[in-house]
DNA sequence: TAGATTGTTAATCGATTAACAATC
DNA sequence: TAGATTGTTAATCGATTAACAATC
């Protein structure tokens, strides 16, 4: 199997929100260079990232709208969302249940767990937050393969550890941590301290480049 | 000045929580083998990053853990913190201003922004919730450089536009939008789709590759 | 001195961009 | 047919990794 690129993998969805835009908006043909425009990339990145997965487009046409959105979905895993759980059911924790959109991009949040005892047995988004104690058998049972971590930091490396052993294949860690995981646990760190390292580089120097 | 690839400046923050363990632990040198063991990162590639921004190890040795803290310190700019105004005070906005040890990482948000009248007056975290109107004001009052959006994404591009024509240079966009911005602001997306993306590609192939 | 580790150059790897023949 | 646009190969660019002389 071809490998795909990182970079490639975190464009499709941008390319999907192009494709539901233009959709909407009735277009039935899309090039890649109007495609491009719209996701904020080159066209010949455009064609040369879809190519991976397939023959989408016709020479001197372009690509249909709505079979490039089914194709998009299908590749995204937006059919059949992956079930998660979720540990840490904070103000964070309860911001990425509310994302805007998020069943869309295809995860569903199927339990919370939480150590605080104010917050067990509460009701967060129609989910209820279970303790702790309950995560390894409740994510054995269903079958869970992600975990997302939005704890402290000082917590999520005893969490990873929980969920690993528990079964999950992927960890999406939000706490701001280095995380150390066995090679075959696929890990995403969503590290908000990175972003910002970026933004205040570009700030701070006489820099016109895009962050 | 020489051009600090994009990837570095990611891992500075990596490499910064390591030695704040460090540092805890009571370690006072620390090799760029130990640091990128406990950062993730390889030990060349810890050196390499490192020196774009001076010298700061002594060969054989390996390099002083609190005298590395300060130079990253003010390599990140946590020393003064740039200020941000955040626009958009639901959920995600909260867990934003609330990020565990955010002040940590060299933001200060100055003020909160919001259409909707029940938002409006209450206070988040210590700062009262502004009007959309008394957007341009304030941040020109206040020479604000840094605009965080956490709106709906059919919002986004309208405050984007907002906050630039009121002077800010960088846009730290948190809806799942792609925006239009001129060449000259400076533009973070933190888009979850993104990393679910590439966990969801990882989960479904048979691979062992990291995410 | 012998052992360790940096800073830096060179080699490798991977991703982006350019160019264009094939196709509609 | 003439014009447009894809898919793909080749050229370029940029980042990572390897190697090692200089240094402690």
């Amino acid at each position: 199997m071809l490998e795909i690129p990182k970079p490639t993998l975190g464009r499709l969805p941008l390319y999907y929100r192009s494709l539901l835009a233009a959709s909407e908006a009735g277009l039935e043909i899309i090039s890649s260079a109007e495609l491009g425009e719209s996701a904020g990339v080159d066209s010949a990145q455009v064609r040369k990232d879809l190519t991976y997965f397939g023959q989408f487009g016709r020479p001197g046409v372009g690509y249909n709208v709505s079979n490039l959105l089914m194709a998009l979905e299908q590749i995204l895993g937006l059919r059949n969302p992956n079930e998660a759980v979720l540990v840490g059911a904070g103000k964070l924790g309860m911001a990425i249940c509310n994302y805007p959109g998020f069943a869309r991009y295809g995860l569903k949040i199927v339990a919370l767990f939480d150590v605080d005892p104010n917050k067990i047995g509460q009701q967060v988004d129609g989910l209820e937050v279970f303790p702790l104690e309950r995560l390894e058998s409740i994510v054995k049972k269903l079958g869970i393969q992600i975990g997302i971590i939005t704890t402290p930091a000082e917590a999520a490396q005893r969490i990873a550890k929980m969920l690993i052993s528990a079964g999950v294949r992927a960890i999406w860690n939000f706490a701001p941590v280095n995380l150390k995981v066995p090679p075959e646990i696929i890990l995403r760190n969503e590290d908000l301290a990175v972003g910002l390292a970026t933004l205040s580089h570009y700030l701070s120097a006489e820099h016109r480049t895009k962050a």
